[in-house]
DNA sequence: AAAACGAACAACCGCGGTCTA
DNA sequence: ATAGACCGCGGTTGTTCGTTT
């Protein structure tokens, strides 16, 4: 024998909430929570069924939901975690606090999957760059180190370093600049910018011996998504990583994401 | 001013895993 | 052991609202 009945459905409401309802079912949880979804329709007066009760309490009335757009950083971070978990939106939105899996879902499927499609359709641009200039600049104290976990025993720089498309034939208003700060602990802050045409400090001219293929430091670096990576001391074109390299940063930035821990880097 | 269109979001549906009588 | 209800999740749909034509 299995469970008692499921409720009758006929006769129960369907579509948008009314004030009235979302307050019966606020009051009744309040004061009797809601260990049974099934009985608690039926105990609180609603003519709902418990699925119904349970969406609307866990993506709309509880307390604990954070309501209003979704700042810059918690967008970055469903990209992040998307990247990592997939659609796996309670998972997703169970380090978002406040944040329910349909809006999560919701804000994917209407906002960040194009934000993204257009985020990736530039790093491939830049992919294909070549890069510019590279100028080095002292690390400041605040900007060197966090994790005191993770040394090694390079050397600290911050580093500067301008891409540009790899067509000169671009105009200047099309380029970005990819700064890549190396702290004490060889992580490195990505931060990209769009060049405006004014900036022609960046770019003074423009002709073939503007191009360079090679990133011209001592510390060569691994470019992953506009996230924060380890540095490696050894010669890597960051522009001209093959399909394995990026399989072996995506399965190294997994682990991280997921432990938390920064696990013995990939062989490039 | 109104119709058409698209974005945003709340809510429903169906499925699979778990639980229980 | 098992049938069937419960629960949670992800996909999808429907409604509302703002913008464009």
């Amino acid at each position: 024998m299995g469970r008692a009945p499921c409720c009758e459905k006929m006769g129960l409401k369907k579509g948008p909430w009314s004030p009235e309802e979302d307050n019966i079912l606020i009051s009744y949880i309040q004061n009797n929570g809601h260990s049974n979804w099934r009985a608690l329709p039926k105990l609180a007066g609603l003519l709902r069924c418990g699925k119904s009760c349970r969406l609307r309490w866990t993506n709309y009335l509880r307390p604990d939901i954070k309501r209003g757009n979704f700042t810059k950083e918690e967008e970055d971070t469903i990209i992040k975690l998307h990247e990592n978990l997939g659609n796996r939106w309670s998972a997703i939105a169970a380090r978002l606090p406040g944040r329910t899996d349909n809006e999560i879902k919701n804000i994917w499927h209407t906002n960040l999957k194009k934000k993204l499609k257009n985020y990736q359709l530039s790093q491939n641009s830049k992919r294909h760059s070549k890069i510019n200039h590279v100028s080095n600049k002292g690390p400041t104290p605040s900007e060197s180190s966090n994790n005191s976990d993770f040394s090694t025993n390079s050397t600290s720089t911050k580093q500067h370093i301008k891409i540009a498309p790899n067509s000169p034939q671009l105009s200047s208003s099309e380029m970005s600049s990819v700064t890549l700060v190396v702290d004490d602990n060889q992580m490195v802050i990505i931060k990209e910018e769009k060049i405006e045409s004014s900036s022609s400090e960046y770019f003074p001219k423009i002709d073939e011996s503007f191009w360079t293929d090679e990133l011209s430091t001592e510390n060569n670096m691994v470019v992953g998504h506009d996230q924060e990576i380890q540095v490696r001391e050894e010669n890597v074109d960051i522009f001209t990583t093959s399909s394995k390299m990026e399989e072996d940063m995506d399965f190294w930035y997994n682990v991280f994401i997921k432990t938390g821990d920064l696990p013995e880097l990939p062989e490039f």
